[in-house]
DNA sequence: ACCTGAACACCGTTCAAGT
DNA sequence: ACCTGAACACCGTTCAAGT
């Protein structure tokens, strides 16, 4: 690829790493046009040449976090048989990693967006869809029937978001105590 | 209570009915000045009388949920002993009815802005110490100790929100099973 | 190819003026 | 006491014009 695209691209990526850190911050409605273009000593009809409208960025912004998470969810629970307990256990302490990070606020921003728009809810729908069927394979493995697996998956996740938007409990004396209760739970037996 | 009184209650609480419906319905970012004064064939001039500026009615909004919560958590929860167990799975059956109505997507809505605003914060905060509380003490008279029974809370109201915010699994054929099945885990031994 | 600058519509807020 | 109408600032979008 020559030079021109190589720059095309940069100043798109440049917009979108802007918008993406917003996002994180304060929610789709925090992203604005004219906010980034401040931010990044352009003008808003300069914004108007990489992107069709805000639109388009918000849409492109979907599509990168969908195939991030799902390029996480492959490395995370695919490799070599014999070492699925693992991955299952890394998976479950996954929800007790880092109280609210960049990830976490950017799910939970995209997923209470999802509730009203359309594209953001195809793209959680892709996600979950791909999660629930990688856990069940571990769960499996684990040695539960496949109805009983996926069933375990979706309270995983169920948890996992679930604790994610109770500020509150991360902030209880017991917090660690109550996360290490329901992880066993969802993997007992 | 004189008739001029009541009217400037009904007015202000015309403003609030039109908020609270687009609040469950676009989220806080949808409550717009302008939009409601057309809906409602008023001008945003007469929104300034009734309120200091859109942050009064959101606030105000934030108080009449909390306040509706809280009611509604005792009135689940406190009544004559010996009814416990009955209050219990009342609360537990509570998420598998309705799918997404008002009152899920309301909480939801609320609980996402809580993320990026301290006031809503607040609010879920308060809503949640005493929707955990309440269901700790149905849950210790189940005979669990009550660290467990706090435990279990947690994971009753982690599981609530986190399958709401999962429209996936509302749509997945076995949903009823894996509703059924996280409830009886929930409440299990 | 990439960006600026000016224009316009939409919405939050204020305020003088009306009834 | 309650509301209107006009004004202004802020942001999304367009577009002719620059380099």
């Amino acid at each position: 690829m020559p030079a021109p695209h190589a720059r095309a691209q940069t100043d798109r990526a440049t917009w979108m790493r802007a918008a993406s850190r917003t996002l994180a911050e304060r929610g789709p409605e925090g992203i604005k046009v004219e906010s980034l273009a401040r931010e990044l000593g352009l003008t808003k009809g300069s914004f108007y040449w990489h992107f069709k409208d805000r639109r388009a960025l918000l849409d492109a912004l979907l599509a990168d976090w969908r195939d991030g998470r799902i390029a996480d969810i492959r490395a995370r629970t695919e490799g070599p048989p014999g070492e699925e307990a693992a991955r299952l256990r890394g998976l479950v302490a996954a929800y007790g990693d880092s109280p609210n990070p960049r990830g976490l606020r950017v799910e939970l921003a995209i997923r209470a967006w999802a509730t009203q728009d359309a594209a953001a809810a195809a793209a959680v729908q892709q996600v979950d869809a791909l999660r629930i069927e990688c856990a069940s394979r571990l769960f499996e493995a684990a040695g539960f029937a496949s109805a009983e697996a996926a069933d375990r998956s979706v309270l995983l996740y169920a948890c996992l978001f679930g604790l994610g938007m109770m500020d509150t409990v991360q902030r209880l004396p017991r917090a660690e105590q109550t996360r290490q209760f329901i992880a066993n739970l969802i993997t007992a037996r």
